[in-house]
DNA sequence: TAGTATATACTACAGCATGTAGTATGTCAA
DNA sequence: TTGACATACTACATGCTGTAGTATATACTA
């Protein structure tokens, strides 16, 4: 993977919906479960819920590989796809250049917002994050000597 | 203002063309500075850069108005605009969805990248972040008892 | 009062992203 | 050699943004 991941970022839809259409969404995560797929398998898997044509999954498979998010790799008379990267470090993208985007644009702002959010999050959470606080403090003085 | 602010947040752009089209942007920018205005002052302005048609900018004008962003009152015969909050008001929202958005979605993920980014960008603003977390805690402890 | 400037409403089209799918064509196996 | 299956290419719908034309109302000015 490189280039960008997050061309747009859709804050008050869940999950990876955020950065992708339904139907990419859906087909990610079917690769993602299961590491590789022909178009018909993701086709399979989706006809379970709704009806939908061979040539949409495949379409949409194209552009999740012209976007690189999919690996496209020939194999007999067809291809096979896999994910470019694991969800997590998909995931781990997308927060990266949403975050830096916040905090390049309004670092202050989005500073105070952040402690603000954090504060009414679950206590596990605060716990959570100020050992990570910590740990991090921890390596900057190791290196900074 | 109610309701959401972000429906689409694009981390590479800048400034507020982060939640806004190019002309969205332009429009609103010379609201804030002057406080209110009408179709004919904006199109002046823009004028000084590039051709642009007076019915461009009421359209887009309108759009911003049917958005929430603007207010559009009669005055006259004509209307009269005005921003619906303050642009740091509106940068609040922005950066409170946003980082809803994230934090919300992938809590974990978005706290690790926060802090990397911070220790990136300003690492003596660790001290202050850990400081803050800290200072949340106690605040909490006392509320839980 | 007629004409010109100015305002609005309505409509429309282009480009991009996404969902959706049809058609034409190629390939392999029974 | 035919049928199943694959692909490429094309196309259309919707929603958002930029762009602007046309028709119409209004108001000021000569």
């Amino acid at each position: 993977m490189q280039g960008f991941v997050t061309s747009s970022f859709r804050p008050h839809r869940n999950g990876l919906n955020q950065v992708l259409g339904e139907l990419e969404q859906e087909i990610m995560e079917f690769l993602w479960e299961n590491g590789e797929a022909i178009v018909r398998d993701v086709l399979l898997d989706l006809k379970k819920k709704r009806k939908i044509a061979y040539t949409t999954v495949m379409t949409v498979m194209g552009r999740l590989a012209n976007k690189g998010l999919l690996s496209k790799l020939p194999v007999k008379n067809t291809y096979l796809y896999k994910p470019a990267c694991t969800k997590e470090a998909f995931e781990r993208s997308v927060s990266r250049e949403v975050l830096m985007g916040v905090l390049g644009n309004y670092p202050q702002t989005a500073f105070t917002s952040f402690i603000d959010i954090i504060a009414e999050m679950e206590p596990e959470q605060m716990e959570y994050l100020s050992n990570l606080i910590e740990e991090k403090k921890g390596e900057l003085r190791k290196r900074g000597r």
